[in-house]
Formats: structure tokens, sequence, C-alpha cells
DNA sequence: CCTTTGTGTGAACATTGTTCGCTTTTCTGT
DNA sequence: ACAGAAAAGCGAACAATGTTCACACAAAGG
């Protein structure tokens, strides 16, 4: 049999990536003890650089999971989601905000205060992770975008796979798309990371509705006239 | 001389605070060596313990004193900019992005991912310097929540201290503002956060333009009609 | 003046990340 | 099939970290 080892390096390694995402789930990434996962994965501190590159190595491989799984969830909520632009973009905000909540550790890791001496390499599995996890959010601002612009136009819908085709390069969104997109996940993000890292305890408010404000400030902003307009707040 | 002691203390201490800030700037808040400042400071490392309560002392000594910077520069920022509503709301934007790319490692430490073992006690010092942080855009929100409701319902514009006068008591802001403000804040600290952590690098967008967009959004939805509606983005 | 209180030091300890030789196991080419 | 190469894992070692503790010394106060 060829793959003796390679089946045996591919099980230890996975006792290493959820012996890792435990700490991390544990202590934070900040107190993420190299040993320990060692300890834990049932390997001596040395070994465990056959596998990955010392502690940022470890960091690195967090990262790229922590994108890997963010994307997947919030795919999977836009696609239960349906067909309805609204709809779907509340799908991320929500999915969005859950995900950070059950997994703060990882979202801190990957999306708050970058680890000191970490940089994502171009050619390292984060790039490609980064890319998954941004791909389901940009689908659905870019499908809001067309429809809030045909519907304020009169035109006829266009499909947006045929607008923006984007595979396989990220670079082959069209600039145009950049500003609504940075501002929308901005407020998306905004809302959840203050809320994840504590500081939005003081406003008693549920940030889901919040959230959903936001979701429809944005459609109405593209255009979106069937949507009724954010809350307007009294005082 | 009653403060032969207290003079020497008050100095040291000074030193001790130099130091650290200087260590947090070199090499990040998670990375920050006790040692290291004691170095720096000229005093021995169990020394340092006469001043700081080990080295989760020294972080909150930092979050304090970075709280009360940013406080005072995004003060300074709204105060300079005059009477006008939304020249003070675009102050607050502006100045909040510029103390964060100024300052990447101190806003990182305050406003980014929680460090582990550290929870900011009432009696502490964090919790009034976050207040004073705080105060200034509160204000600017509340101004611009009374000004553009008394503009959209034709009502004679109240003086925000009198609805509002919150002094030492932070609890004392109407939850009807609760809202509004926690959005508010959550678009400029979205916005900022991200593009101080390195996530916004692909937009090659204009930080300042897109706030200056969200602070123009928040005033609509506000109630004024005055200021022009954000940007409608097209395609 | 003598006691009490505070200040700073140096040695010590446990723990961390990382490197380096060494042994043992698996693969590979002839 | 078997010798040589490659890989895997280990344990000892090293520098550096945060923290504690007994001790020496300076200042304060009756």
């Amino acid at each position: 049999m060829q793959g003796r080892r390679a089946s045996l390096r591919a099980h230890l390694f996975d006792r290493i990536r959820t012996a890792a995402l435990d700490e991390l789930r544990r202590t934070g990434a900040a107190a993420l003890s190299l040993r320990e996962v060692a300890r834990a994965a049932g390997i001596s501190p040395s070994g465990l650089y056959r596998y990955v590159d010392g502690r940022d190595g470890l960091l690195e491989l967090l990262i790229s999971d922590g994108f890997e799984a963010f994307g997947r969830a919030i795919e999977e909520a836009v696609d239960a989601a349906g067909d309805d632009v609204l709809a779907r973009l509340e799908a991320v905000a929500l999915s969005y905000r859950r995900w950070a909540l059950d997994n703060p550790e990882q979202f801190g890791l990957i999306l708050g205060t970058p680890v000191p001496g970490f940089q994502a390499r171009a050619d390292g599995p984060t790039t490609e992770s980064v890319r998954r996890f941004a791909e389901p959010m940009i689908r659905a601002v870019a499908d809001a975008s067309a429809a809030g612009r045909s519907a304020s136009s009169g035109e006829e819908a266009v499909a947006t796979d045929d607008l923006f085709p984007f595979g396989p390069e990220p670079d082959a969104l069209p600039p145009s798309l950049h500003s609504v997109l940075a501002r929308g996940w901005a407020r998306i993000h905004g809302l959840v990371s203050l809320e994840t890292f504590g500081h939005l305890v003081w406003s008693g408010a549920d940030v889901d509705d919040l959230l959903r404000a936001e979701v429809r400030s944005i459609l109405a902003e593209l255009g979106h006239q069937d949507v009724e307009p954010a809350t307007r707040i009294s005082l």
C-alpha cells in the first residue's frame, strides 16, 4: 500500500486541527499554546513542526479554517432563504451575526485585531478561503444591486451571473460594486463585531432588529422602492 | 517635604506609562512584554508590580489611556467643526478614522478582539474613560436626531442640552436614542475597523468618501431633508 | 531616635516557542 | 528483495516570559 504514511499523516493532521480549534475556543487566540495543542493531539511539541510551521503556522491554519467555516455558514443560510432579494440579504446579515456569536474566538481571530507577526501570504490557503468566504456576500449584494437598478429604471432585470461571471479570479468585480459592497459589509460587520466584542451591552437593543433595519436601508439606497424604508426613529 | 516619595513615584509611573505605550506601538498588544516595559522604564520586572498589577494591569492602563486619547481626538475634531450638524457628524466619522489609522495597535487593543483574561471592572479607570470616549459621539448624534426631528415636523428646534442632560451618569440616555446611536456608531466603526485591520484593501475605495456617504445616509434617515441623499450608486 | 511603612532588587520557578541531533519507521529504485 | 534515501517523531536543550518571595534600603512619623 502506497498510502500507509499518507493516511497516518492525514489522521494526525486532523487530530491537530481539532485540538487547535478546541484550544482556540477555550483560551482564545492570544493565549493559544503550541505545547498544549501538541499535548491534546498526543504528539511532542517538536513533532508538531512536521505538520505546522510553529505557532504562526497553527494560527494560519485556524484562520484559513475559520474563513472557510464562516463562508459556509453564510452560504447555507442564504441558500435556504429562497429567491427574494431582501430575504437573501437578511439571511447574510443574520447568519453573519449568529456565526460570530457562536464562534467569538474564531471571529476575533479572523476579523478582529490582526495577530502581530502574521501576514497572509498570497500563495497560502488563507487567500482562497477568504475568497470563498466573501463570495456569498458579494453575490447577495450584487443581486440586490442589479435588481434595484432594474426596478428603479424600469428596465428588464438582468441575470447577475451574466453581469458578474467572477469565477476563480476575484479581481473580476466591477469597480462600481466596490463601494456599495464595502458599505454594506461594513454596516453588518460593524454591528456584529461591536456586539460580539461586548461593546453594545449598554444599548439593550435587539441587534437582529438593527441588522434588519440596515438591510432595508441598503436596499432602499440601491433603488428598491418596494421595500419599506428604514424605520424612522422618532424621539 | 511631604511629597518626596510621591513625586518620585509619579515620575516613575509616567515613565512606565510612556514605555508601555511605546512597546504597544512597536510590537502590538498580544506581544507586549512586561519585562521589556520594565527595561525601558529602568526598573526591575518585579518592581513593576508595585505600580501595576502584572501584565493585565499594564493592559488595563493602556486601554484606559487609549479610550481617553481617542475620545479627546474626536472631541477636538467636532469642536473645530463649527455648529453645522452635518459638519459635526462628519468630523466624528473622519476623526474616528484618522485616530484609528494613526494608532492601529491602540485601536485594536481597545475596540478589537478582547484580550483573553481581561474584563474591565466597573470601579476601574476604564469605565470612566469609556464614558468620556463616548460622550462627543453621543452628543453629535443626539444633536442630529433632535435637529432632524424638528426639521421634519416643522417644530421649533430644541436645545439638546435640555433634552439630554446626561451628566456623570451615563444611564440617563433616552432609550429611543439607543438604536440610532448603535447603528450610527456601527456604520462608522465597521468601515474604520475593517480598513484599519486590512480587510478593505481589495476595494480601492476612498474610505473618507464612504464615511461621508454614511453620515449623509444617517442624517437622511433622521429626517434631514436638506442634506442630499446618499450617493445613488449606478452600475 | 527608633519604628513602621513603603520601594526596589535579585534569585527562583514554572511555562512558553523553537532548534537540533538521534532513532525508528516507511518508501523507493534497481 | 533489499540497500539506501527520505520522512516522522522524540527528548534534551536554550532563551525568554510572567509571577512570587525574601531581603535590603530609604523615607515618614511618633
